[in-house]
DNA sequence: ACCTGAACACCGTTCAAGT
DNA sequence: ACCTGAACACCGTTCAAGT
């Protein structure tokens, strides 16, 4: 039985509570200081943890896209996409959190595989146009989200009668059938 | 002739002095008291000019898509959509501040004319593929010059031979590469 | 190992007051 | 019309020191 010895935080823990503050407030007041109040300590313990805020973002981004789906090779891109596109939506300003430390990792990670795994195996370069589709993913669910943050304190909403969520989805579904059709196979010449 | 009344500054002589601190410090550094101690005017200042910090992120990036091409029904998408990635990748972290601001800006930009006239006439919703592409395009752009950034200050060179530019171009290439051959009208059925 | 306290060098924004 | 000066309520980060 190992000692009741009061270790207070760990990475982990600090990243859900991070998590759970960009919820509720938005990435803007994610700030080094209000996560360490809302773990009744003072900001410059968080440095014992992280050595940056950018470093807390990584985790947090981490943390994020532990909800994406795993690659399978039977999902069709659509399904693959949306799966990419929901992990992303799940948390307030999720696309810009995983935006801005997707620059800091390298190579292949995690959704490049879910996205290529459903790409066609005939498709040269998959590598490329996985990275690609990533992108318009990233993109579209960063527009997304950031008009949501301009809605709620100020803007008015869209000129037409359609509802927003309904548009985005539409652009979404849009783009990944363009994608979808242009990975596709050319029709063997007659 | 209009008396020499010392005008101090407008908004668009403003807006040029902040793009060239953008250019040479980044967005980060692009603060309002560092855009005002350029000015030689206190910060209170600019805020006779503009509303708010995000008032004049706005205003740069308008001015940031002003070296978009015009519209051309017979430029090919490929054209149409490096001009749109270009003029993003011409100032420092352009990509960041037009996403940042298009969120507010409602429906069809002029970006979106610009890929809309590109796309082929016979392509349905041209609309929301045009949205799509215009959101690829801003992922893109905003991913490459987020690893600059990284770059600039700290992280290793990525693993393999492959130079960054090209990598990124390859990627850019293959991705309208998809979309364009996504948007092309399937071939009449023999 | 984990945290406090205090400091440093900053932020965006408001507002009365000046010219 | 355009700007100053001072203030308010914050930031991220460092670092000696505590336990």
């Amino acid at each position: 039985m190992t000692p009741a010895r009061t270790v207070r935080h760990d990475r982990d823990h600090i990243v859900g509570i991070a998590l759970d503050l960009l919820d509720r407030y938005g990435l803007p007041d994610l700030t080094m200081r209000r996560l360490a109040a809302e773990l009744d300590v003072q900001a410059s313990a968080l440095y014992w943890h992280f050595d940056s805020k950018q470093d807390l973002l990584a985790a947090v981004s981490d943390r994020i896209l532990e909800r994406l789906p795993a690659p399978s090779p039977t999902a069709d891109l659509l399904t693959a996409a949306r799966g990419v596109r929901d992990a992303l939506l799940a948390h307030r300003d999720g696309a810009e959190v995983v935006m801005s430390s997707a620059a800091l990792r390298p190579g292949p990670s995690r959704a490049h595989d879910v996205i290529r795994a459903a790409l066609p195996e005939s498709l040269p370069a998959a590598d490329l146009g996985a990275a690609a589709v990533l992108q318009f993913i990233l993109g579209h669910a960063t527009l997304v989200q950031q008009r949501m943050h301009g809605e709620s304190h100020g803007a008015a909403a869209t000129s037409g009668v359609l509802d927003e969520v309904g548009e985005d989805a539409a652009v979404f579904e849009a783009g990944i059938g363009l994608l979808s059709r242009g990975a596709r196979p050319a029709p063997a010449p007659h």
